[in-house]
DNA sequence: CTTTGTCCTAACAAAATTGTTAAACAGTAT
DNA sequence: ATACTGTTTAACAATTTTGTTAGGACAAAG
């Protein structure tokens, strides 16, 4: 009858530890309202994770690898043309943040508060990001002298990116009550920003 | 002799109480190390300001104040030229969140998680944004008609540049791990970082 | 010199939150 | 049936965190 029997207690706990620390963080979270909200005892989230931190391990590493995803999502369709491949990149990255509009806020959060944690992690990530965008640059710079595009810095291309992306996602709850009519249909709001922000980072290289 | 005695308890607790919440935000804030960080017995806090819910208060309604000062500073001055008006906006936006770096994540974070507490401040903050940004449009629609800049909406045009500027600061722990060399020398980046925003936006706004 | 009010401390109390344990239970193999 | 296994519950324990209180020190005012 009821779909939830079917998934094991275990992933009722992680579905409903996943949605707890996206929106209240690890300090915000309680055991307790995790196990409710499952619909288990508090005891049964001990016997299956043993502590909070060890739970919060787990949602934090699948979070970060998501992060991760995302963030390739940028670098686009190596096949096409720079332009359309830049296009792509953006609309991709947009839809993917759009399908986790918690996660910036939560990785981002998690990092300032315990940077220590991730020492390791970003030793690993500087090195894949710099040996991408040095050939990514590589690109844009022959586009740029073959006359196609303006010269630009593929990283400050790729923040202004994710700023733009982002922060439609991040400061929505913030932005959404003061903009009125403008963000009070959702769907044709984002629409409408991805389509802003394209036109912005396009406009951006564009030759001139 | 030591200039912190100068100051008084209240103000001791106050300032602690304001680096504590913004860094760790009010969950992972904890008013015992505020009172140590502050130099005093926690009895102290209890006693100047009664719960750690009335001294967040205190510091809450200080930033949102802070907060909503630094995006009256976009508007810019209305005595310039529509361009000039702008990239003065940006940089005076930049320069505020430079200054207040920890503002907009304590923000949002805030608005995120207890929404309904901030719909009183919400129905008038609505209010004031629609009437300055209508004059705002009209200004940018005339210029527009008279060729100067391409006609633009100025709340999406409002959103980039505080995702573009918010974002730099919101981010930063985030990205500086990942970016080497660009983002080594914060003061250098910052300001390469301000250039950059305004470039994009005014390259938004340029008639083509 | 006493009174009054503020500031302050140390110890204590209360509440919330995380973590543990012993025993019950259900299913399965022997 | 019996023993064995992993699962579940209810009660309890420990810890952390917030909040209280009784009283002392001290300065200003009468």
């Amino acid at each position: 009858m009821d779909n939830q029997e079917k998934q094991s207690k275990e992933q009722l706990i992680l579905a409903a530890a996943e949605q707890e620390f996206l929106t209240k963080g690890y300090d915000g979270a309680r055991t307790t309202s995790i196990a409710q909200a499952a619909g288990v005892t508090h005891a049964m989230l001990h016997y299956y994770f043993r502590t909070k931190e060890q739970l919060f391990e787990r949602i934090v590493d699948d979070k970060f690898a998501t992060m991760s995803h995302s963030m390739v999502a940028i670098i686009g369709d190596p096949s096409l043309p720079i332009v359309e491949r830049i296009k792509g990149g953006i609309a991709a990255h947009f839809d993917f943040i759009a399908a986790n509009p918690l996660l910036p806020r939560f990785v981002i959060n998690e990092i300032v508060s315990r940077p220590e944690r991730y020492e390791v992690l970003y030793k690993r990530a500087g090195f894949v990001v710099n040996s991408v965008y040095n050939s990514l640059q590589a690109e844009v710079d022959s586009a740029a002298e073959r006359g196609e595009i303006e010269r630009v810095d593929v990283k400050m291309l790729f923040i202004s990116i994710m700023s733009l992306n982002i922060f439609t996602f991040v400061a929505y709850p913030f932005m959404e009550p003061i903009m009125g009519e403008l963000m009070a249909n959702r769907e044709q709001f984002l629409a409408e920003r991805k389509a802003e922000n394209i036109e912005t980072i396009l406009r951006r290289i564009k030759k001139q």
